[in-house]
DNA sequence: ATAAACTCTGTACCATGGTACGGAGTCAAG
DNA sequence: CTTGACTCCGTACCATGGTACAGAGTTTAT
């Protein structure tokens, strides 16, 4: 049993990040019988979960989601919400790769072009 | 010249957008004589560089700066800034890739696996 | 027994890039 | 000359993932 500040230690996050995730309904708040509140390894494993899930790129509520599937078994779910999020993942990484090539382009244009012109950067983006 | 709701057709953003830019500073509020506001060529030329800029992948705080190299033809800031946001953009890439790698694996895994045992994708949180 | 360290609770704030809305004023077409 | 469309201005709100803080209570160590 743990309070909420040995808990948020155990997996390297702030006490209020706690409490954000209960706010959100992530996690639980335990009742509390008297004086501070108690966590138990389930807690801990849950935070360990979100963290987890996080690394894959889920938001915290595709991660709620996950949770709840956690407890069910339910393969199709996880395989949906797992495709959405890598299609997702496909989207953002193709945008990012053109926006550096292209930055890259405009770089090497402006390292090589003449110091006293417009500088090749600024220039493309005066359409 | 341009009332606020052509300006903002012209580049397809909201009137809203352009409010926006003009609180941040992007753009600056043109001195109203009498009734509304006139827009010149020159606040549609900076709006298009906003688009295009962020299409790079600069933020507005970073555009905001590109802005006012734009007139100083500063080559060594703006490539600066290019270089800073091509590292970004690769360390955010990398990240992504990771993530989608490790979901990709767990798809996997959950697809060809026992439908009665947990599935991996779930499985795999649990650290 | 007292002080330090921690917890509880509610609420406000941070960045980011906008969107929405209310009430007043203004402009243009019929 | 009125009506509808647009503008002005301030302020509040949206999602996302937290962070900060005040004032009270509790626990633990000395």
């Amino acid at each position: 049993m743990l309070t909420i500040g040995k808990l948020a230690k155990e997996v390297n996050i702030g006490v209020e990040t706690v409490r954000y995730y209960q706010r959100k309904g992530l996690i639980k708040v335990p009742s509390k019988t008297e004086g501070f509140r108690k966590y138990s390894q389930d807690d801990l494993r849950r935070l360990k979960f979100i963290k987890e899930a996080q690394k894959a790129g889920f938001t915290l509520n595709e991660i709620k989601e996950l949770l709840a599937l956690d407890t069910s078994h339910d393969h199709e779910r996880a395989q949906q919400l797992a495709s959405a999020r890598i299609k997702e993942l496909d989207g953002k990484i193709e945008e990012m790769q053109q926006a550096r090539d292209r930055l890259k382009a405009l770089f090497h244009q402006c390292e090589t072009g003449d110091k006293h012109k417009p500088c090749a950067i600024l220039k493309a983006f005066e359409v």
